[in-house]
DNA sequence: AGCACGCCGACT
DNA sequence: GTCGGCGTGCTC
């Protein structure tokens, strides 16, 4: 008897383990490590990751349930994935389930629904019915209706819901359903006539029924649903499937499909020749492929030096070798632009996994991969999970970005996830960028010393010149102090100012970066100090002027734009600092006629709006593009040849020990975006601050530099690379009971830490150490009307923190569930806020 | 996480 | 007496 352990779909603790069950006959087959399978669980019905198949397990059987049902012809998952995700749980302390989810595409995120009907025979007297408001009369339609549907229509009902259903007159039948809206079908694809008739013959002759399929097929030669062959043969699945396995006919999902570049032209294109430069980074990378080692590269190369062409060429060498290869893009920069030069290279080859397609467009991409259509994976952040089953390499494009860090539950990072598929397919990995994040750039460095950055061994490659000698843009600092000095009170400096006025004549084009979005970042009144704060979270509003509306940008929240001060009623209410519609505004005055393009969350939400802004910019139909960082990416745009950053040290001064790196990598990357073609660029950085080692260190272009005075400090005070983090923060609706869970897991971390003997001091010795430090009020103290606190453990890379963590998470969770208190724990957290 | 079961106050 | 409040414990 074989028995299915299933990881049920429900993200806690105490169910964080593997359920097992019994597989009924019709499936035999059917289920296999990665099935997805709809599973009884106590009264429910759930969905459920199949993660292991065990002979005759050591379980009593009659406690098992049967498995319901197999959801997938083909299972969505591999058992390495499978295998990875169980990685992933342990590395970023995620319940398996979580981590298995993340995997899959949202369509095939089935949630389970209930849906209810009267019982035969249930009676409603007519004062009931005319209580009840018309919901009797929708259910006595006969037709069974979802209720979370019927609560949300009749929030009134609810109790005489729970009611009816405990007496027995309404029954509810449960369902897991898929969100794809595509239709599918499992349908069988026969071989021909003449070779299943051959068959025949080959099949013992105990398996009758197989054999009638086959005689069946062999006479109706066309495809067929796999339930309508069954039926027609009154056999199970189970019998075709063993068919399938005997290579007598393929079992396929059929939908029809959504192809999203369907409509458009793709203009082959064949390898560039390198520069020289080019081909040697090139080479290490096809040694490792054709080793078939999993080894990982940094490519640091600037701006312009063509590493897109390398990461083509390794794509084409590694398809060459039969195998398969993911590409990474930050969201921001998966732009039609990008995709036409994978599409043009690959042709149909390519799968695009974006957040901008609709689930079903996703799913189909993601099919393309399942099914072996697909051989490249261009994607944001969770392509990394694309279901390839030979992956021959994974080039991570811009590596150091953190939207590889997903900021929710599993909270991976994937870069990490990459090394590690790479390890279990004995693949390369290849990490671009010309910034890289000081983990990268350490473990890399310092590969043959041994890294404490949890990376492992990365070979560097350099490309330290852009292609065709195109010199790097000059880049002039403008101390906002001595604007002001001279009585410049314009956001605009006279040397920003006389660029961009010099452009507007020469029909060239300008990006300008300022990384505040809204109109005023502030509201103040003059007369009594009140200032607009969200109510659901500590965190002041900023102003938009188009909608004439204050907004929290953390939860959404608005209200409309104050007249008087709500406080003391005085009219000297003002807004203040200087948000991206500000510029927009201050541009048109100062230069009139000019064209701009304003680019940020506000104006990119529509779908398919991000794409139409960059076009309308390419086709020099504006002077200006003006952005938050978003401007900053990847673009490529031939005229631009002034780039202005307004407010270098915005970012500055946050409360983040990667507060400058960040500054820096930004800098860089939007200098970036001038003279990539013939016409030469110029880079005006306006600051408040222009000693600061982020913004000087942007002028020479010298990472270099920068890094290696960034990597001493950063070893002084034991942070990443040299330390780790893990941060844990503590949520509830009062902010009273937080203080002292915090405190039972900080007291009870030191204890644990104690008892193994590992020291407090992070020093010189290099000996372990483990420091906790909280609870403390987090920097955003409330959040969604959620009062936060939060803890930070700093620790040496040779302890294992996670273990540690988990531990007095499970001795201390149960007085936090008691309480409601919420923990979320983030291992090698990016933001500090 | 849900959902049932269980033991307590406020209604017909 | 019953309805429904939410603390507790379990789910193959």
């Amino acid at each position: 008897m074989t028995i299915a352990r299933v990881i049920v779909d429900v993200p806690s603790r105490d169910t964080d383990r593997a359920f097992d069950y019994t597989i009924p006959e019709r499936l035999q087959g059917w289920v296999e490590i990665g099935s997805r399978v709809a599973v009884p669980f106590g009264p429910r019905k759930l969905q459920g990751i199949v993660i292991g198949l065990a002979e005759d397990a050591d379980v009593e059987l009659a406690k098992l349930k049967p498995i319901e049902e197999v959801l997938d012809a083909l299972p969505p998952l591999s058992p390495e994935l499978v295998e990875l995700g169980e990685w992933m749980s342990r590395r970023w302390l995620c319940p398996l389930t979580v981590s298995l989810q993340a995997m899959l595409p949202a369509a095939l995120k089935g949630r389970s629904e209930k849906y209810v009907f009267p019982a035969a025979g249930a009676q409603w007297s007519d004062e009931e019915t005319a209580r009840s408001g018309g919901l009797l009369l929708a259910l006595r339609k006969g037709k069974p209706l979802k209720l979370a549907m019927l609560l949300q229509q009749y929030p009134e009902q609810g109790a005489a819901l729970k009611r009816w259903l405990r007496q027995g007159r309404l029954e509810e039948r449960q369902r897991v359903e898929d969100k794809s809206s595509g239709k599918t079908v499992y349908t069988v694809f026969p071989a021909d006539a003449e070779t299943l008739l051959k068959a025949v013959e080959e099949i013992p002759a105990r398996a009758s029924k197989q054999r009638e399929v086959v005689r069946y097929l062999a006479e109706n030669n066309d495809p067929i649903a796999v339930a309508r062959l069954a039926a027609e043969a009154s056999t199970t699945s189970a019998t075709i499937r063993s068919l399938e396995e005997r290579g007598l006919l393929e079992i396929r999902s059929v939908t029809e499909e959504r192809d999203p570049y369907a409509d458009r032209d793709f203009t082959a294109s064949n390898p560039m020749v390198l520069t020289p430069k080019q081909a040697t980074a090139l080479a290490p990378i096809v040694d490792a492929l054709n080793e078939r080692s999993s080894e990982a590269f940094l490519l640091h190369g600037v701006t312009g030096s063509g590493k897109t062409e390398v990461y083509l060429q390794a794509i084409q060498r590694c398809l060459e070798l039969g195998r398969e290869a993911i590409v990474l893009v930050p969201e921001i920069a998966l732009t039609a632009q990008l995709v036409e030069r994978f599409k043009s290279r690959f042709g149909a080859l390519v799968a695009v996994l974006h957040s901008r397609l609709s689930n079903g467009e996703r799913y189909d991409e993601w099919r393309k991969i399942r099914e072996g259509r697909a051989q490249v994976a261009v994607g944001a952040r969770s392509a990394i999970f694309a279901p390839f089953s030979s992956i021959g390499l994974i080039v991570i494009d811009e590596e150091h970005e953190t939207s590889y860090k997903q900021e929710e539950s599993p909270r991976y990072h994937a870069r990490e996830v990459a090394i590690e598929r790479a390890r279990l397919h004995g693949a390369a990995v290849v990490l671009g960028s010309a910034t890289p994040a000081l983990e990268t750039y350490e473990a890399a460095a310092h590969t043959r010393g041994g890294s404490q950055s949890g990376l492992g061994k990365i070979g560097y490659i350099g490309l330290p010149e852009r292609v065709a000698n195109r010199p790097l843009p000059g880049v002039q600092i403008v101390d906002m102090r001595e604007e002001l000095k001279l009585g410049n009170r314009a956001m605009f400096s006279r040397s920003l100012a006389a660029a961009i006025k010099d452009r507007l004549e020469k029909q060239e084009q300008i990006v300008l970066l300022l990384n505040r979005r809204g109109y005023a970042t502030f509201v103040m009144c003059r007369s009594c100090g009140y200032t607009a704060a969200c109510p659901h979270c500590e965190i002041s509003l900023t102003y938009h002027r188009g909608s004439s509306n204050l907004r929290c940008h953390y939860c959404g929240y608005s209200e409309a734009e104050p007249k008087t001060c709500p406080s003391c009623e005085s009219p000297h209410i003002r807004f203040f600092g200087t948000g991206t519609q500000k510029v927009e505004e201050a541009l048109a005055e100062a230069f009139p006629g000019i064209r701009v393009i304003r680019m940020d969350v506000d104006t990119t939400t529509e779908k398919g709006s991000h794409e139409r802004w960059l076009t309308e910019f390419r086709e020099r139909r504006a002077d200006v593009l003006l952005g938050t960082q978003m401007v900053a990416k990847g673009l490529d745009f031939p005229y631009v040849t002034l780039v202005g950053v307004l407010a270098a040290d915005s970012a500055l001064r946050l409360p983040d020990f990667r507060a400058p790196e960040r500054t820096f990598q930004l800098l860089t990357q939007v200098a970036g975006r001038a003279g990539r073609h013939e016409l030469p660029g110029e880079v005006i950085i306006q600051t408040y601050d222009p000693e600061h080692e982020s913004i000087t260190s942007v002028q020479g272009h010298d990472y270099q530099g920068f890094v290696e005075r960034a990597l001493l400090l950063r070893k002084q005070l034991g942070y990443p690379p040299y330390g780790r983090l893990i941060g844990v923060t503590f949520s509830h609706e009062s902010a009273a009971m937080l203080l002292s869970i915090g405190g039972q897991f900080a007291s009870g971390l030191r204890e644990r830490a104690m008892e193994l003997g590992i020291r407090k001091e992070f020093d010189s010795t290099g000996a372990s150490a483990l420091e906790v430090l909280g609870p403390v009020s987090s920097p955003i103290a409330r959040l969604k009307d959620r009062y936060r606190f939060q803890c930070m453990v700093k620790y040496r890379g040779d302890v294992d923190a996670s273990l540690l963590v988990s531990r007095v998470l499970g001795e201390i969770g149960e007085a936090a569930k008691r309480g409601g208190v919420q923990i979320s724990v983030d291992v090698d957290p990016q933001m500090m806020l």
